[in-house]
DNA sequence: GGCATATTCAACCATGTGGTTGATGATAGA
DNA sequence: TCTATCATCAACCACATGGTTGAATATGCC
């Protein structure tokens, strides 16, 4: 890629590595853990921690032989003051967030997963 | 692609198409005028039309023989939503934007372009 | 030392993306 | 009607992306 705002904007248009950020939202993970929810390999889930830590979305901090995966939101900023100058939307409604979060597993949980378990890899 | 969120990040994680909304964002424009600033042929202009279009950022409207295109803001709410509540960012700030775009623009101007023309295919 | 675990690397494959050029279809205007 | 203009389509190309598998590299533990 090239300039910081299309590396950030790449990063997140993938499904699975917005999941992994959510994931990372509530906490710092190891990279095996990350990677548990999902029904891919390990080696594609270290690829798009690869991408995020690219973009600056995370960092990833060895400490013995297991890397510490941690949410790095300041990335978002640039990228998000671009989105907020074209929306001209309603002040900043973090439960608008979490609403949406909720929509989003309840419908996924509808699927594929029994219910009662931790979020895992859905479209959020 | 797939899932709208996954559409409209990708749809942004390109700088030409980045800077297409900008230009939407003064006034809607027919598809030849989006094309003319950019250093490219009409068929990839068309071509990242329809990606905008796809992710639903813009719309199209023909006229005549011209095809009107139009800003579409409220594609970006949902994408909005989801960066917010990552970042917790301190209020929407447009003037941030405004400050960001300026900074864009005056950066891009010192490389490839004569002084005092409209903005054009920057890096926004 | 020797083994198991954690993570990445390397090679590969299928598919998507961003660009080109040339042809094609509409429509406005002389 | 003839022609120029607006926009897309179709075929192609080079390269990026998202996944796989198997090997390699570190580190912790007995």
């Amino acid at each position: 890629m090239s300039d910081p705002l299309s590396t950030v904007f790449a990063a997140l248009a993938d499904p699975t590595r917005r999941a992994i950020l959510a994931m990372l939202l509530e906490d710092d993970m190891a990279v095996t853990d990350v990677a548990e929810p999902f029904e891919m390999s390990l080696a594609a889930i270290s690829k798009h921690l690869a991408v995020l830590a690219e973009a600056g979305l995370i960092s990833r901090e060895k400490r013995g032989r297991v890397i510490w995966c941690r949410l790095e939101p300041d990335a978002l900023k640039q990228a998000s003051v671009w989105m907020q100058g074209f929306g001209q939307f309603e002040p900043v409604d973090l439960d608008a967030f979490e609403r949406f979060l909720e929509d989003e597993l309840r419908s996924a949980d509808a699927g594929d997963s029994p219910p009662g378990l931790c979020p895992g890899p859905r479209d959020i």
